[in-house]
DNA sequence: GGGGACACGTGATGC
DNA sequence: TGCATCACGTGTCCC
């Protein structure tokens, strides 16, 4: 399946209303309309943008910027020789509201890989499983309904046919990944200007990056951000691709619209595109928000004022336990996807809702749910209309910008824009959609606006749930209280390894120490040890380190030289059992080394029961530092 | 002030009712009664028990096992020499809905420190500051009025006059402190039968458990912990007091009700006490609650069907920013605070609502706010009777006990059975409390369980958000959505810290392998020393050799690798206290050579007295040859 | 007085 | 069918 063609934009629409953060944030902002308590009517459907400045409404059709930066990203994929799998450019933006900045999808390529051609032959070994393979095509066949009409069966028929490989998957739902405030790696590329390159499965494994651990599970090997006028440009291969910097260099220039004057630069010169510019999914049959209409615009002269999704078409999208997207893609036989428009995933959101989609299985055209993690719903008959919205994803891997961003970074506020122009709707009496299906109230005045600041509130606190439910791992049961309570425990968690590590990396920075002054001085050791060591005044912990291999354990343990320290390690290992076969004791003013090689006889420990247990019965005598 | 004294039962009961964890769970679970709206009147006061099965209702008035286990604790604490400031016992019982194991508050004495002492000098320079004791103060004077009735002003006066130090305080909140499934160094004591033993700050500081580290906050310097029967013995001091075995002994025997039979054992014999036995937080003017029907109970037996504290006091505590608790003491002039009674924290509990104590200000009783953290709130005009439930608190520095626990541990167990009791109260028309204040719907008879049933799911949410904010650090604002934030940065933080160790401790590991291969390689160094000594089978008796320069002495033994002859000279050298500072070992098949350097320090010996000191102290321990 | 925050009761949904 | 969960509107409090 090649997916670099522009033939199909409205999948795209749909797509980008539903791919879901890869791991970042399964769920998105808008819950999905509730019942239909009171059925809309035409005339409840509004959209309005008011510019508030000098900046027109954006002008209708930018289709020339939108071919030009497009053309050349699938030059750069297809005119090198190295075999990128994908391109894709996330765009600087800045939320008008937060002053936060934004890397949000803008535009991308798929090229391809090995799998996608071998791909027709049903007996390839596709990396995903038949299970997710039958995920996928039945968000892409939903997907297509949801563009189709109603028709599923005959959308279904055609959906059956190709798979969707990994990373054919990863590009698709890369589209509603975003940044904020310069996390993950596209965020540090934007803010070093320097271009990063990891190759290989390792490298994006460990990187800072949740974006690109995921990408590893998606068979992705390479992965390049390379910092561009008006964003960052990611280029992603499922093959090893050593750094060359003529390919980085060939990208600057191709991609710095600030230096090249060209139609597009005067929409992303800026370098700032509006995190607000909005693309409707179109709901079906329902023409009022073309998808065609989309603009760039800059986001500090715009304002949205009203917007409300008529019948929206909400699609929900999670990510099971694997951490394996459940996106949604349009079964297409285009041979290239492009996602264009420099759509931002911020602004067409898919929605998941915390309640286990509860709500939207009764709409029109609900799906029949199934039992596995793909939980695709989709409901077209809303009780009222659905702002567009979504969260910024906090990228479940921390990255440092995220975590930069401070706790006092309000994590919502696009969604409150987009709620604030729900508000300034449901205020006109006229196309108000009856609130929510409840209490009309006694014919107050002031609860008016109290309800909409509650449902602000509740859509804040739910965009946090959202938020921490990207970022904890194995949430065993979809409901808050279980993503609480599995929060708690994991921070818990993680705490404890990271205390467990920092002994660790303690013990080792001591033996390198160690092992580099014996190195320097092989063989001057006197019974004093020179003086070598600080002056005086310094207190020591205790700290102390454990070594297994097989059933022989090497044990380092520096402390304060009082109390007698030799007697307290001595006999600890006499009390369990481990016999010395090798030991020596060094003191260094008030600082006491020792080093114990032991053999288990009796009684088999592991490195962690021995290291605690040694431990606790050291803390327990030994003086802390003297302080 | 002397806390060690019975006389102060009523103080007590307050005290359980408000004391927070210290920085486990701030909060607790059941929230101040809301506005009174429908005063309660007597007659909707109602507490009821049940035994389900064999054991009757418990004996009113247990006075002697409670004073038998409060002798002991004060034997303990003063027969000792060392200083200890407190002792508490930790009371190990089961959740009978869960069948989690919990470690509650059973009983404690405090002693009091230097502080205790020098505080009656207004100059005495506390380690609380000003803001802190008048908060600690007006808890307790708020408690006070609490139990003595309406006249705060009394009262008030009373309470301004000797300051509450900080062992002090910390031994008060220590009352509602419980550790789940072994968490906590409690926990690991209980679980493992082996003390820990705990001195100096720093120590306290690294230890896994957040009790310990919250300990040091408040000055003490020294905590042991001690697996008895019942449970386990905590014992605090705010002196440095190193390890003796002794103690640990005496205590054992002291405390070991099994083995012991006393008039003590048939209660706690079991080591398992009810943690459901209940004990009732006097209300105001209301002899309805005996304080003094407190009764040891099995809980396997026991159920306890409705419960309802009338008039109910509800006491807020909060812990600041630093992690200071704000609790409640009653200001009294005992000499000695006695919380024995086998309280748990589980079941009395303060209530702290998240919701910045909005609810409760408007209470009869209600505490004129001020503006720091500490937020005490009274209210003992409710409108509906409150349950008393509390959380089972996750310590926060995450023990590995508590997170071992997983995912499926339902934090709010406890407080859901406490729930029970009140929804059967509830399901009573005739004492039905109004529900909440507000609508009397319409009629209706279905919501009536479902409002409960909403109440309690609304009540665990909360019990999590406290559990989840006892371990996240630094939350900005009192609030849910910025807790929610805050947690996903923190895990997100976490998660960084926790990579970026890993891979340091890979670099790390890496030089260490790098430099050990280089320091043998340069050498060859043979990993068997070389065939220096004789060949095998032969056997070795004890070869001594002591060299004395000036005060220090170089030692040399050989001997038989058998009965840890490492541990044997250690303990020597201790007893000698001699201070090792060079010391190695190594052990060629069956022999072992010891070689030391030791400086005298207090004692002067001769080379030949030290020689043949060690040398008998040596043979009569060591095996000679094995011949 | 108005906005933010919270708990509550309530209707509704899914298992 | 109960039971748990959720979102919503509302009352209320505090700043």
């Amino acid at each position: 399946m090649n997916l670099c063609a522009d033939d199909s934009a409205s999948m795209m629409e749909a797509l980008i209303a539903t791919a879901a953060d890869p791991q970042g944030c399964p769920w998105a902002v808008v819950p999905p309309p509730p019942r239909p308590l009171a059925p809309v009517t035409p005339s409840d459907v509004s959209r309005s943008f008011s510019a508030t400045a000098t900046s027109p409404v954006p002008a209708p059709a930018p289709h020339l910027d939108k071919e030009m930066l497009h053309e050349r990203l699938q030059a750069l994929i297809e005119g090198v020789r190295d075999s990128w799998t994908y391109v894709i450019l996330w765009q600087s933006s800045v939320d008008t509201n937060t002053g936060e900045s934004l890397l949000v999808w803008a535009d991308g390529c798929y090229k391809g890989c090995e799998e996608d051609k071998r791909k027709q032959q049903p007996a390839a070994a596709s990396a995903a499983s038949a299970a997710e393979q039958l995920r996928r095509k039945r968000v892409l066949r939903e997907l297509n309904s949801l563009i189709d009409g109603d028709e599923r069966s005959s959308s279904a028929n055609e959906a059956a046919e190709d798979e969707v490989t990994d990373s054919e998957w990863f590009f698709l739902v890369s589209m509603t990944q975003s940044f904020v405030n310069g996390s993950g790696l596209p965020g540090q590329a934007l803010f070093s200007g320097d271009p990063s390159w990891l190759a290989g499965a390792d490298r994006l494994a460990v990187a800072p990056c949740d974006r690109a651990r995921q990408a590893t599970v998606f068979g992705i090997q390479t992965m390049v951000y390379v910092p561009v006028s008006p964003g960052v440009l990611e280029l992603g291969s499922t093959q090893l691709i050593c750094h060359s910097s003529e390919i980085t260099s060939k990208i600057r220039i191709l991609f710095d619209f600030n230096s090249l004057q060209m139609p597009l630069a005067n929409a992303v010169a800026g370098s700032v595109l509006s995190p607000l510019s909005l693309a409707a999914s179109t709901a079906v049959n329902q023409g009022e928000i073309d998808p065609s209409e989309l603009w760039f615009a800059d986001p500090s002269l715009v304002e949205i004022k009203d917007f409300v999704l008529p019948n929206s078409a909400s699609v929900e999208i999670s990510s099971d336990e694997n951490g394996n997207f459940i996106g949604s893609k349009r079964n297409s036989s285009a041979a290239t996807i492009v996602a264009s428009n420099l759509f931002s995933s911020h602004q067409i959101a898919a929605a998941v809702p915390d309640d286990n989609m509860n709500n939207s299985s009764t709409g029109a055209m609900s799906m029949p749910r199934s039992n596995d993690e793909a939980k695709l719903v989709f409901s077209s008959a809303p009780g009222r209309p659905s702002s567009i919205a979504l969260m910024k994803c906090s990228p479940g891997g921390g990255s440092i910008g995220e975590f930069l961003e401070g706790a006092d970074s309000d994590h919502s506020d696009t969604e409150r824009s987009m709620r604030k122009m729900e508000s300034s709707l449901l205020t006109d009496p006229e196309k108000r959609p009856r609130k929510r299906g409840r209490k009309p109230a006694n014919g107050r005045e002031e609860p008016l606006n109290h309800v909409e600041a509650e449902r602000q509130r509740r859509e804040k606190l739910n965009q946090r749930f959202y938020a921490l439910r990207s970022v904890v791992p194995n949430v065993s049961k979809m409901d808050k209280a279980s993503l609480l309570g599995d929060a708690t425990t994991y921070i818990n968690e993680l705490r404890i390894k990271l205390q467990s590590l920092e002994s660790e990396k303690e013990g080792l920075e001591a033996q390198v120490e160690a092992l580099r002054k014996e190195r320097q001085s092989p063989r001057a050791r006197s019974p004093h040890l020179g003086e070598t060591t600080n002056g005086n005044g310094r207190c020591y912990g205790v700290e102390m380190e454990v070594k297994m291999l097989d059933s022989e354990a090497m044990i380092r343990l520096q402390c304060q030289n009082t109390n007698h320290p030799t007697a307290m390690l001595m006999s600890a290992l006499k009390d369990l059992n481990l016999d010395v076969y090798y030991a020596s004791v060094s003191v260094v003013k008030d600082l006491m080394i020792q080093q114990a090689t032991v053999k288990m006889s009796s009684r088999e420990y592991t490195q962690e029961q021995l290291s605690s247990a040694l431990y606790y019965r050291m803390a327990a005598e030994l003086p802390p530092a003297s302080r």
